[in-house]
DNA sequence: GGCACCGTTCGGCGTGGCCCGAACCGTGCC
DNA sequence: GGCACGGTTCGGGCCACGCCGAACGGTGCC
């Protein structure tokens, strides 16, 4: 019952993303995969004090929660929501001042412009590429608002995407989110989260470094064909290698 | 071309509204009009000089714009886009400590439960039911995405509400927005807006004290007849008085 | 022209929070 | 048991930020 005008709740909250390393952390943990602190510290370059005490407020401020095992105390993102929360507060910041720096950073920059997960879907230019392929299938339809149609039902159950269990979720079957790179919306929701992960069950694509995402030349042809694209579309760019590999 | 797993642009942003003041700000403008510094700044309780500075950081930041006319500096947030970004995260923020305070805040709160304007659309206990009923009466669907149906086209069109004009706009037609007092969604996207604002127009609706919006009678009968609801369903509680009359 | 008012700029003050290193605890392995 | 390692707690230093008051400029009204 907060209906307050008052500021300090939202600030207090708001402020929890208000520092770099909390906000890196949040950053690094929308891959969707838990991370120990440990991990966390290191990718941030602050010392392990530091880290946990961060964690500790995110954890509190419910935009992390957390699971000890042994020695090892892991954290992931609270919920699908709080991955939302931060994509669209990440799509509106505006870019560091120095983008590139280094040739590895620009070519992972390319990696992850190509595809990458959103927490649990695709997105990058595959990522968009494949929600406007499948409005134009009539899969989607975003005549009254997004939604599935009933020509996409059975297309997905063609791809072995059952979708009743899907509605089950609390969260929206399909929604659309912002994408970082292309400034163009992708799909999410449990849709989206369930083609991403059929993809990677089917060896349409393979996790890269990081967040990256690579599509298998197999991915590309079977891709091509469900969508009925041109299977040069789905290319990457130019580049040869998407970053190191670690298939 | 962010990309960059660099949380420093996104606590640069999330700082923004990481200041009780500036948060203040922001949720003051959610009414959707375009406040004075001033007035601002008496409403936070700041000096003008205070408040002045924290505008000219939202607006270089992005999240408002300014307008000046004479010896005022109006502002208003940037775009809808802002306005779910403030409510996705003031519905996540813990209530402050000290909920009621006084009698009058506390009747000012009630009223604001029952109904108010989120940004552009209705919100409140009413906005939900609202939601509901749409649902229910299958203008909206939401077996596949949250949709307009055909069938509330025609019901929108003898509300006088016609649907084509929404879909031009690069803002969705229809969207959930959570509810901060209900914890469900209410509808938003433009047909929120423009429903709230044909109520508005048709005297069914008329703006109370700050965000808050009051049913009218002539109001209650009409939209229940439209939503084939009770009446007394959409009548507020008990309490005889929504805050300071200014009809 | 004179005055009231809105808003801005600047200097200075106080506070909060971010960081680290050092010490400590518990787990897992040898 | 002993050791390595991950994580936490505590204390202290440092910097950034939010706040105000005072002075100034611009606008609108009498």
């Amino acid at each position: 019952m907060t209906t307050g005008a008052d500021g300090r709740g939202l600030a207090g909250f708001a402020a929890l993303l208000a520092d770099p390393t909390r906000a890196g952390f949040c950053l690094a943990l929308l891959d969707g995969r838990a991370w120990t602190a440990g991990e966390l510290a290191r990718a941030a370059g602050v010392a392990p004090s530091t880290a946990s005490d961060h964690l500790t407020r995110l954890v509190a401020g419910g935009l992390l929660v957390e699971q000890r095992q042994g020695r090892h105390r892991y954290v992931r993102l609270a919920d699908p929501g709080v991955a939302q929360l931060v994509e669209d507060l990440a799509a509106r910041a505006p870019a560091p001042a120095v983008p590139p720096r280094t040739l590895r950073a620009a070519s992972a920059g390319a990696a992850l412009a190509y595809a990458r997960t959103c927490y649990d879907h695709l997105a990058g230019r595959l990522g968009v590429l494949l929600h406007d392929a499948l409005l134009a299938r009539g899969v989607l339809d975003r005549s009254g608002g997004l939604a599935l149609t009933g020509e996409g039902v059975s297309w997905l159950a063609g791809l072995g995407v059952p979708v009743e269990p899907l509605r089950a979720a609390r969260r929206p079957l399909v929604r659309d989110c912002l994408d970082w790179t292309e400034r163009r919306p992708h799909l999410a929701g449990t849709l989206g989260a369930a083609l991403c992960g059929r993809f990677f069950d089917l060896g349409w694509t393979t996790r890269g470094a990081g967040r990256a995402v690579r599509l298998t030349a197999a991915g590309r042809d079977a891709l091509a064909e469900a969508l009925a694209l041109d299977p040069a579309l789905l290319a990457p760019p130019a580049s040869r290698d998407t970053g190191p590999a670690r298939a």
